[in-house]
DNA sequence: ATGGCCCGTAGAACGGGA
């Protein structure tokens, strides 16, 4: 079974290169984020067509996450949850969802925008509330995944240029360690199971060349249970994507599990 | 290097992203 995270920055401009990505790949599960609309306007008939069922928690313009399901290996999810349980939020960045025996939660981390700042503030707390909740989920499901944005590079080598991260968005301490936290609750970095490239990202700046200078961040992710981390054989950043005309700022990554 | 790029919402620039 293979299940991807993918932070597509708009579903509308990002389809037709999402429909060729599944029919390539075709990924058992799929999390998506930054869909940046509603669930009426989410193409849930075309990616019908292409074999996919849809679950949304949609917002117009900002955030929004979508958990797909192929119809021919998985069967219809259940407990579909938005948003962490207890924490009032008008922002859509959590979709949970249970397929199987698997517990998926897709989420889209706040960005934080600047160290101090009152986005960086609800960036804290909205991951602290993740984790209390997480808690109480992994006592209730063994099996459970959490993928997506975490706009959080947890080591050195998680940056092109540490030195010059010191400190900021995306790098600082306070994040990096409630990276380690969510660690912490028996969940594992999938990516760090494995060997794997130098230099390996999932975001590249628009500007400046960014991803032709392998200028990037690995702030996607795909986080194990114990009992799943057994059963996975690879995970991967596919960068095809990146290349694509007018592609994401994010590459796909992707777990396989074996049964 | 102050910002460069891209998206949605606008109906021109601007907030937000990372």
């Amino acid at each position: 079974m293979i299940v991807a995270t993918w932070n597509l920055n708009s579903i509308k401009m990002r389809l037709a290169q999402l429909l060729d990505w599944l029919a390539q790949h075709q990924p058992d599960i799929v999390c998506l984020q930054e869909i940046k609309t509603t669930d009426e306007n989410f193409p849930a008939q075309a990616l019908a067509q292409a074999g996919y069922r849809s679950a949304v928690a949609g917002q117009k313009t900002y955030n929004g996450v979508a958990i797909l399901t192929r119809q021919a290996s998985t069967p219809e999810p259940t407990a579909l949850q938005i948003n962490i349980p207890g924490y009032e939020d008008p922002q859509r960045r959590l979709l949970a969802a249970t397929v199987g025996d698997l517990r998926v939660v897709n989420t889209y981390f706040p960005n934080g925008q600047a160290v101090g700042s009152d986005k960086y503030t609800y960036k804290l707390s909205w991951i602290e509330a993740l984790s209390n909740w997480l808690h109480s989920q992994l006592a209730a499901h063994p099996k459970l995944l959490l993928a997506g944005d975490f706009n959080i590079a947890p080591e050195p080598e998680d940056v092109h240029d540490p030195q010059a991260w010191e400190g900021r968005i995306l790098y600082s301490d306070p994040e990096r360690a409630a990276f380690k936290a969510l660690l912490s609750l028996g969940l594992q970095d999938s990516f760090r199971l494995f060997e794997q490239p130098e230099r390996s990202y999932t975001w590249w700046d628009y500007r400046n060349l960014a991803f032709r200078k392998k200028m990037g961040l690995r702030i996607d992710h795909i986080l194990l249970s114990a009992a799943l981390a057994k059963q996975c054989s690879a995970c991967t950043i596919d960068i095809a994507p990146r290349k694509n005309e007018g592609p994401s700022d994010h590459a796909p990554v992707m777990v396989r599990l074996m049964p």
